[in-house]
DNA sequence: CGTCCCTATGGTAGCATAGGGACGGTGCACTACT
């Protein structure tokens, strides 16, 4: 690949003539040269590592568009104004915050060759007039930035994510790229597997960031760990981000803050776009102490001087967590990382995770595919499952999920139907490719509702052990980095030194590499839970990830006499 | 699963406690109506 388009030096010249850089950062060279020589890639890099310059130079190198595939409108805004800075570079968009017209000409200067870039949401990719459009613009390559949100949000939030690996083969199958700065070894065999990356290129660089201070504080009552959260913030250095877990609570803890004489604001889905607007722009500039939010804030968010991150509530897994606590002191300087944990807090994490199948919905879709006349697309199915005409897709919004219609069947949003889609190929009844999704019509509908049910119940287990982990880390005596580096694959040799039980002096080194035949990282099979990894050794347990049942400590001793786990 | 808030009850005058029910996060796109 020497001399020619994707060479090294050729890149190098690139990335000096469009950024003027005169170095890549570690995991970006090779990065894009595997999508210029035409092999998929995920990389996993740390934010600031210069992610987005990875699909840009890949696609500036190669002949053809690329279509960028990013969860928030607000994200995509951002990203088109840093291409469109670049000389000679156009970036357009397409999504619902445009208006008709504006839709029109960014998809005219897609065909027209014009834009180089074109960034949509997945929900875009649900329409079978933009898969086409797509599809007739022969792209180099199918970019899915934040690709965590594949493995986070496809099973019920967005289930659109889920659909893109049947999208990227209806438009041709390009090159893919993913990008993510946070995914644990199960979040990045989801992503490839879903988005349909065989034999993918996987970049990793370490999660380690050495400048975070880990601690948790352990309380009982509420109002105790209330007190403390307030304390503590109250004295840290600003600026910093205090996450909650509901509404209610962003607004509480934001209002005491401003008592005690802090420029604090609560951030949540439930504002209006201009007071959310307005706090952002705040945070960035400097002019709020500290901003209270639940998960709504922070995608996107690049702020250098972020001094804290303050837990009042346990999220429900460490993927969580570390994305939450890595906006804290990316310039490189001390800053704080405090989860205040209270094990009552978990419950409201399992409401959030416990997503049941819905039989009704599997039903109706087994049938509607059973009586097509051979692959279905999505978008019909979808009319189908609204109980309308084919013609135009029903509203989805604040629309119920289901409903009864006249004829006495019932009817599901376009969510529900997706969802049920999705659990049926998860479950290996139901299958899509480029001309739609065809169903295994040899297995009767009782037995598939049943497959996918225990698919669904599978997957929230794995849901549930992700919860484990999570108090795994707030429960632990031993070093936290060394817990949560572990948890994403990666071993640090000795206690860190900077997380709080380092610092007591109570640290026991209790990681290990090896314990009789079980080796860190090395596969083995469960008499019941069947295969799995090791991902940690400490002196008394195994921590093990299995495919179906997701992580599960298990006692050394009851391990002693080889029957229920041996080595792959 | 846990918390909050409202109401009922109890035993006795001002409030403490128990029980029941509602509620809890993340965004896109689209329609219908101002």
């Amino acid at each position: 690949m020497r001399n020619h388009g994707g060479g090294h030096e050729d890149l190098r010249d690139l990335a000096r003539r469009s950024f003027g850089w005169d170095t890549f950062r570690p995991g970006q060279l090779e990065s894009i040269t595997a999508a210029v020589s035409g092999r998929d890639v995920l990389a996993v890099l740390p934010t600031g590592g210069g992610k987005s310059a990875i699909y840009q130079l890949a696609a500036l190198s190669l002949e053809g568009p690329a279509v960028v595939v990013s969860p928030l409108i607000a994200l995509q805004a951002d990203q088109l104004e840093d291409l469109n800075a670049l000389p000679g570079v156009h970036a357009v968009a397409v999504n619902s915050a445009l208006g008709e017209a504006a839709q029109a000409r960014a998809w005219e200067a897609a065909a027209a060759g014009e834009a180089k870039f074109l960034f949509l949401a997945p929900e875009q990719l649900a329409k079978d007039d933009a898969v086409e459009r797509v599809r007739a613009l022969r792209p180099a390559l199918f970019v899915v930035d934040e690709a965590h949100c594949v493995s986070a949000w496809g099973h019920d939030f967005r289930p659109d994510y889920l659909r893109l690996g049947a999208v990227r083969e209806r438009i041709g199958r390009p090159v893919a790229i993913a990008l993510t700065a946070t995914a644990s070894t199960p979040v990045r065999e989801e992503i490839l597997e879903q988005l349909r990356m065989d034999d993918a290129r996987v970049v990793v660089r370490s999660f380690d960031r050495p400048n975070l201070r880990l601690e948790v504080a352990r309380h009982h009552g509420v109002k105790v760990k209330e007190k403390a959260v307030l304390d503590q913030v109250a004295a840290l250095p600003v600026p910093g981000l205090l996450y909650v877990s509901t509404r209610a609570n962003a607004e509480k803890y934001a209002r005491r803050l401003g008592e005690r004489g802090l420029r604090a604001a609560a951030y949540h889905a439930g504002l209006p776009a201009s007071e959310r607007e307005r706090v952002h722009r705040d945070f960035l500039a400097d002019r709020l102490d500290a901003v209270v939010a639940t998960t709504a804030f922070g995608m996107g968010i690049d702020k250098p001087n972020v001094r804290f991150v303050v837990h009042a509530d346990i999220p429900g897994s460490l993927d969580s967590y570390y994305q939450e606590i890595g906006r804290a002191g990316r310039d490189g300087r001390d800053a704080v990382a405090t989860l205040h944990y209270r094990s009552e807090d978990l419950g409201l994490r399992s409401f959030f995770g416990s997503h049941r199948a819905d039989e009704d919905a599997l039903r109706a879709v087994l049938q509607v595919l059973r009586e097509a006349d051979g692959p279905m697309q999505l978008s019909a199915l979808r009319q189908r499952m609204a109980g309308e005409q084919p013609g135009g897709e029903g509203p989805e919004g604040d629309q119920p999920d289901s409903d009864q219609l006249e004829d006495g069947a019932l009817a599901f949003s376009p969510r529900k139907a997706t969802n049920a889609v999705n659990l049926l190929e998860s479950a290996g009844i139901a299958a899509s490719g480029p001309d739609g999704i065809l169903v295994d019509a040899s297995v009767k509908i009782p037995d598939a509702v049943r497959r996918a049910v225990k698919t669904a119940e599978s997957q929230a287990r794995i849901e549930r052990s992700r919860i484990d982990m999570m108090r795994g880390y707030a429960e632990t005596g031993g070093c936290r980095r060394q817990y949560l580096l572990g948890y994403f694959g990666e071993d640090l040799a000795d206690p860190c030194g900077n997380c709080d039980n380092c610092l007591s002096g109570t640290v026991e080194d209790l990681t290990r590499t090896e314990h009789g035949p079980f080796v860190l990282h090395g596969p083995v099979v469960h008499a019941q839970w069947g295969a799995g990894v090791v991902m940690g050794i400490e002196e008394d347990r195994l921590t093990v990830l299995f495919d179906s049942e997701g992580y599960k400590t298990l006692s050394l001793q009851a391990l002693e006499d080889g029957r229920l786990l041996r080595p792959a």
